[in-house]
RNA sequence: GGAAGCGUAGCUCAGUGGGAGAGCGCUUGCCUUACAAGCAAGAGGCCACAGGUUCGAACCCUGUCGCUUCCA
């Protein structure tokens, strides 16, 4: 067997695996049990892979794998995801620095190079996943924009106009003045800006004096078609109904009253300019009133604003405070800080404007979408978000699904130019349904990213054929994303599932943390502050990243990210690199052997049982999605129990030839074993890589079985008597630091009271660096205790004990003991505490009360021993 | 304006109605034959603040302060 080498290092070993894993199939569905299905969240190809996407993959391929080696005939689709918008603009932006707009090239030979740069993108991203390890089956990748993915979104387009639940119509809706399309509300994010109240004078038509309004857009002004004042405002009720002239304009306008009105803000009387501001188009409607459009979706002024048409809206504003100023009308400009909407896609501040556009209406498809998570037939973990869920699907707006863009699916809807019939269809048109003229043209727009996204659980799996995919796997598992896309993606596909398959997408929602930075700042492109998966990997490899991320997933709290955490687990993933390499050190005449035929030591039974509830927390663990504490509890058990005491307990054992031998060398291999199983859904490389050197039989780790709790090597008695023994050793191992021994000086021990077993006494003397343990009469001159029990108390020869160092040893003991026992005195002697806590809890109390006391005691004695 | 989450060791964070925990960092001593990416021993905390419930609160409830986020 080939020797390892000292150190750890990952470059050697992970493309090795994943090209293995993928070529031999392992990626793909293989279990007999049943299925367990995981959709990827698509990856945008404008991107490359970021730290939120490392944990997204991290967390899902945990899972995955333990799924897989428990059994299940285990799925997970890979894809991305065309990212209308964002990439569109990119490629744009490309072409901008030589000068070229897409205009220029025509629609057909921009999505060529839209293609180009998609296809260079997607692979890139490929070779982000494969790198992280996510164990995704290749052979089923997907992407948004693909012809399986067009035929699902035609048919999902045709079925919902069908049904009526698509609809065309002029309303106002958010446009992009930088991306030249429409979004949706979901799609706009609002910000808080320093901005301005501009108080203006409307004077009323009979010349009775003015009304005065404040506004933070006075340029709206010129599209003003009403004033209005809330209904039960005592200071504007007499106004209601009364005509003012507009300022600029010389527009008639009428006081219109509306509940809408805030009274608390500004001055309490609102312009209202329908085209411009949703909420003032509510108002229009409301009031039947008269729609100016101004601001075009340049954002210049259109011809409706007379001087002012042909400035754009910043211009125009200037000149139309200017204006309001010299003539008298501005009263006064009061700084305020208000929310701004911007596009998520650029941040350029979003226009209101009136524009006909497609809509999904949503509250028919919200019903079963907000039955199922109310009844649990979709749960979200952490639950939490159940809550923001619901909220949000109560108060669904219906879904503006057109966009004005290239790149993305092409509204499957044709016009004919005849007889102006409209039709929906999944095949090309030629000819009108209608009037059979071929003078027919299709929308030119392509629809919200969004709208595909939402059909990623059943089209990934074939839809709309009825494929064995669809049977076998759909429904999916559990989906695995963050909070920021819970409206945009997960809302919508469960709307979506239930509407096209009639059965929900997914069972479980696994919202995940974002990943920040050490501040706790998003990590963005602009603060500069990201991490680099691909970095992080190549400096300390995957492994240590993914356990990295598990260790920080804590259900309910973002990740604060330092780069000096992967440090810690590269160096546990070296702790089981060297691990490893001692058990294989130490295989030389290693035969097999079951666990149950051997005759198990003490330091055995422990590791075994240890092992036990080792497996069983971890498996709860994860059931629960708490990677966390199934990463936690690994660490520790092979660092803190494996490393730090099993396998210092058996070097002694293995300079031996005999029996003993055997048995260590099984019980190591076992442990081992199953350690790195436990191990490997956070840390793939690695484990495979050592697995692979073990006798162990089995393919590859990957495919093997998950460790199932063995009853009959839980050992309590095991645990107890192990328990004592690295008191034992902490003592003598406290004892000599405190007295300046170095570690490497053997020192000659002795106990007075009950003897020990044989083996007991040398693994004592092992693990505490000391000679043979000797069973006295009683205490030797030129010692101090280092452990004392009901049983023995053991001590450390010295020769001459520095006195003053020693006592304070033992007087600080004496003082914690002292305050543990005046602690619980204090409870026991609480009358209520006797007969109102239960009574398992009183004993407890007692039993430790007792236990203190004469521990106490026990010290006491040391100090009085010391002073003979 | 509405809602949610979070305040625990220097840092990052677990945790639980009955003895304050981990990793990193820090101090001290060690290259003890798997590992110096290591071993051992330590120091360090009115568990944000104020009330309440309880025999008992860091944990449950209410309020205050601070930070973060979502929605309008």
């Amino acid at each position: 067997m080939e020797q390892l080498s000292t150190r750890y290092d990952p470059s050697k070993i992970e493309d090795k695996w994943y090209d293995l894993w993928n070529k031999n199939g392992y990626f793909k569905p293989r279990g007999n049990g049943k299925s367990f299905t995981v959709v990827i969240p698509p990856p945008n190809i404008t991107g490359t892979i970021h730290m939120g996407h490392a944990l997204n993959l991290t967390l899902q391929d945990i899972i995955i794998r333990y799924k897989r080696m428990r059994g299940f005939n285990t799925l997970w689709v890979p894809g991305e995801d065309h990212a209308g918008i964002a990439t569109q603009n990119a490629v744009e932006k490309d072409l901008a620095k030589k000068g070229i707009h897409r205009d220029d090239l025509g629609r057909e030979k921009f999505l060529e190079l839209v293609w180009d740069w998609a296809k260079k993108y997607r692979a890139r991203i490929v070779e982000q996943i494969k790198a992280i390890g996510a164990s995704v089956d290749w052979s089923r990748e997907r992407f948004t924009l693909d012809d399986g993915l067009n035929r699902a979104v035609k048919k999902a387009f045709v079925e919902l106009y069908n049904e009526g639940l698509i609809y065309k119509g002029k309303y106002i809706v958010n446009w992009c003045p930088r991306c030249h399309t429409v979004l949706s509300d979901e799609e706009v994010e609002h910000e808080d800006e320093e901005g301005a109240f501009y108080h203006i004078k409307y004077p009323f038509k009979d010349g009775s004096g003015h009304v005065v309004i404040a506004t933070t857009r006075p340029e709206t002004m010129l599209a003003d078609t009403a004033v209005a004042v809330h209904p039960s405002d005592e200071r504007y009720k007499a106004l209601i109904g009364k005509k003012v002239i507009l300022p600029l304009v010389g527009r008639e306008l009428t006081v219109i009253s509306d509940i809408y009105v805030d009274p608390s803000l500004g001055t309490g009387c609102l312009k209202v300019t329908p085209a411009h501001d949703p909420n003032d188009f509510q108002i229009g409607l409301r009031h039947n009133l008269e729609i100016i459009e101004v601001i075009g979706k340049d954002d210049i002024i259109n011809e409706n604003g007379g001087k002012y048409a042909g400035m754009d809206k910043i211009e125009a504003r200037k000149a139309v405070v200017k204006d309001l100023e010299e003539q008298g009308y501005l009263i006064k400009i009061e700084p305020i800080k208000h929310a701004v909407g911007k596009c998520y896609r650029c941040n350029t501040t979003i226009e209101p404007l009136l524009s006909d556009q497609w809509f999904v209406r949503t509250k028919p498809l919200a019903e079963r979408a907000i039955e199922a998570v109310e009844n649990g037939e979709i749960v979200f973990y952490p639950k939490r978000w159940k809550k923001v869920y619901l909220n949000w699907m109560y108060e669904i707006r219906d879904w503006c699904i057109s966009r004005q863009l290239w790149w993305g699916h092409r509204i499957p809807v044709w016009y004919c130019d005849d007889c102006g019939a409209t039709m929906a269809s999944e095949e090309d048109l030629k000819k009108c349904v209608h009037c059979g003229s071929s003078n027919i043209h299709q929308d030119e727009d392509v629809l919200d990213t969004w709208f595909s996204s939402q059909l990623w659980p059943f089209t990934t799996l074939g839809w709309p054929e009825k494929t064995e995919d669809l049977k076998t796997f759909y429904p999916t598992s559990t989906l695995f994303t963050a909070f920021d896309i819970i409206f945009f993606w997960v809302a919508r596909m469960i709307m979506a599932g239930y509407q096209f398959m009639d059965e929900k997408p997914f069972s479980h929602v696994y919202i995940h943390q974002l990943v920040r930075d050490k501040k706790g700042r998003k990590m963005s492109k602009s603060l500069g502050n990201g991490i680099d998966p691909l970095e992080v990997i190549e400096e300390y490899g995957a492994d240590p990243m993914r356990f990295t991320l598990a260790m920080l997933a804590a259900q309910g709290r973002d990740i604060k990210l330092d780069s000096r955490f992967f440090d810690s687990y590269r160096k546990f993933a070296n702790k089981i690199w060297n691990a490893t390499r001692f058990v294989i050190m130490n295989l030389e005449g290693y035969e097999a052997a079951e666990i149950a035929s051997l005759d198990l030591e003490l330091e055995d039974r422990w590791i075994l049982s240890r092992l036990q509830r080792t497996v069983e927390i971890v498996t709860e663990a994860l059931e629960s999605y708490d990677f966390n504490v199934a990463a936690k509890k690994i660490y520790s058990f092979i660092w803190n129990e494996l490393c730090d005491w099993y396998i210092e307990s058996v070097k002694e054992r293995l300079k031996d030839t005999g029996k003993e031998r055997k048995v260590a060398q099984n019980v190591l291999v076992k442990v081992l074993d199953n350690s790195l199983k436990l191990l490997h859904p956070f840390m793939p490389f690695i484990t495979e890589e050592l697995w692979q050197r073990l006798p162990t039989k089995g393919e590859a780790i990957i495919v093997s079985d998950w460790p199932c709790v063995n009853d009959d090597l839980i050992d309590p008695d095991a645990e107890g008597t192990y328990q004592q023994i690295m008191d034992i050793v902490k003592g003598i191992r406290s004892l000599k630091a405190e007295m300046n021994i170095p570690p490497s000086a053997k020192v000659k021990i002795h106990y007075v009271g009950v003897p020990l077993e044989e083996k007991i006494s040398t693994m004592i003397s092992s693990l505490s660096n000391s000679y043979k343990l000797h069973h006295e009469k009683s205490k030797q001159s030129g010692s101090a205790a280092a452990y004392t029990s009901d049983k023995f108390t053991l001590y450390v020869e010295l020769g001459e004990i520095d006195l003053i160092t020693e006592l304070k040893r033992l007087e600080k003991k004496i003082s914690t003991l002292n305050s543990e026992v005046s602690r619980l005195e204090r409870k026991l002697s609480n009358e209520k505490f006797i007969n109102q806590a239960p009574e398992d809890v009183v004993e407890e109390t007692r039993e430790k009360h007792n236990e203190m006391k004469a521990q106490l005691e026990r010290v006491k004695n040391l100090i009085a021993d010391l002073k003979v």
